[in-house]
RNA sequence: GGCCAGGUAGCUCAGUUGGUAGAGCAGCGGAUUGAAAAUCCGCGUGUCGGUGGUUCGAUUCCGCCCCUGGCCA
């Protein structure tokens, strides 16, 4: 066997990330007006293409000023993942260190964040055939009792794993069933720190109720830039539906679920905010555990200068 | 103005034959290894509209007042 790729270091970077909504995306135009940057979008959803709107994508106009690797990769018929995303950034870093350029992975997806800095055991893909089937024997028999089949493969998993939790259930079962081997012998748990030489640089604010405020006025514009209407050309697609992965994503679920007719249009901003808020949450909840990273709040008014100082320090450093 | 129905958590409401109350949603905290904008776990945050009376004890029963909605004038 060849030895683990992801105990390579990577080379030095910059990683801009935060919750939904707290500025990110102005802080990496900002970087890029000031520095030679090559930025790397780590958003699960704004991978896919034609999901523009409710994914808050930089626009057209400012993708042609301002280009992003890993956006519109992938059409929304095809999931995207974690092992995927840390590849390709891996390959989008050293692409950037060939051309001289500061690679800036920008986005707010902490798994992903996650599976680059600090890699992912080799365990085995996804496998659509293997979920269907256990999809299946769910529907039939209930997510506890497919626990239980769990708990007789691999009894450490099944402790961790909670009777109601379908995603995590699959996956350990997929694990096993794919490997031979229970899954819990095969996690090894944290690895090593392959980013070490990073500047981290988290975007939040510290008043939750200004990202909530933030957040509210960011859904009415999407509303009224036309989400629904892009919602209802995804959802007229024959090949994507309401458990399509990249169709579960904030704001395209609630308007697909008002398109279906179960609540009524006075109803959608509420909920997209709802849901919003609470994925912002548990960005923070992720995020907090963030080692190394620099807290910076977006309402401050010198952030920008603050920023690109610290930005300036960690470039004579490196 | 009269009659009726309501006023209980941020919202929608349940409930207490009198012993200071609980659901859903929202919110908050946490978990998180190929779906992660996903999936799951935990936590009730309260002058029970106000005031007087009855009572050992009133959110609950009674009186008065205030507010909201409906009907009648």
């Amino acid at each position: 066997m060849p030895p683990c790729a992801e105990l390579q270091l990577l080379p030095p970077a910059i990683v801009l990330t935060g919750p939904t909504a707290a500025g990110k995306t102005a802080a990496a135009f900002a970087l890029a007006d000031a520095f030679d940057v090559h930025l790397v979008s780590a958003d699960s959803s704004q991978v896919y293409r034609g999901m523009d709107i409710g994914t808050a994508k930089p626009s057209r106009a400012e993708l042609e000023r301002y280009p992003h690797a890993l956006i519109d990769i992938r059409d929304p018929a095809r999931p995207y993942n974690a092992a995927e995303f840390a590849a390709d950034a891996e390959r989008e870093i050293h692409v950037a260190r060939a051309r001289g350029q500061i690679p800036v992975i920008v986005g707010g997806t902490p798994l992903y964040l996650r599976a680059l800095r600090y890699g992912l055991d080799p365990l085995p893909p996804a496998d659509p055939a293997l979920r269907a089937e256990i999809e299946h024997e769910a529907a039939r028999s209930g997510w506890p009792a497919v626990h239980a089949r769990l708990a007789a493969l691999d009894p450490d998993s099944a402790r961790r794993i909670a009777p109601d939790d379908p995603q995590r259930i699959q996956r350990a079962l997929e694990i096993c069933l794919l490997s031979g081997r229970p899954a819990s012998v095969q996690r090894s748990g944290r690895g090593v720190d392959r980013m070490a030489g990073a500047l981290h640089l988290v975007m939040a604010p510290g008043d939750r109720g200004c990202l909530h405020a933030r957040i509210a006025e960011r859904t009415d514009r999407m509303l009224a830039e036309g989400l629904i209407d892009e919602t209802r050309a995804l959802f007229a697609r024959p090949d994507l539906g309401p458990d399509s992965t990249a169709l579960r994503a904030v704001g395209y679920r609630q308007a697909g679920q008002l398109l279906a007719g179960q609540f009524d249009r006075a109803e959608l901003a509420a909920r997209i905010r709802a849901a919003t808020r609470q994925l912002a949450k548990r960005q923070l909840t992720a995020l907090r555990q963030w080692t190394g990273a620099l807290w910076y709040d977006p309402l401050k008014s010198d952030l920008p200068d603050r920023i690109l100082e610290r930005v300036r320090r960690w470039l004579a450093g490196a």
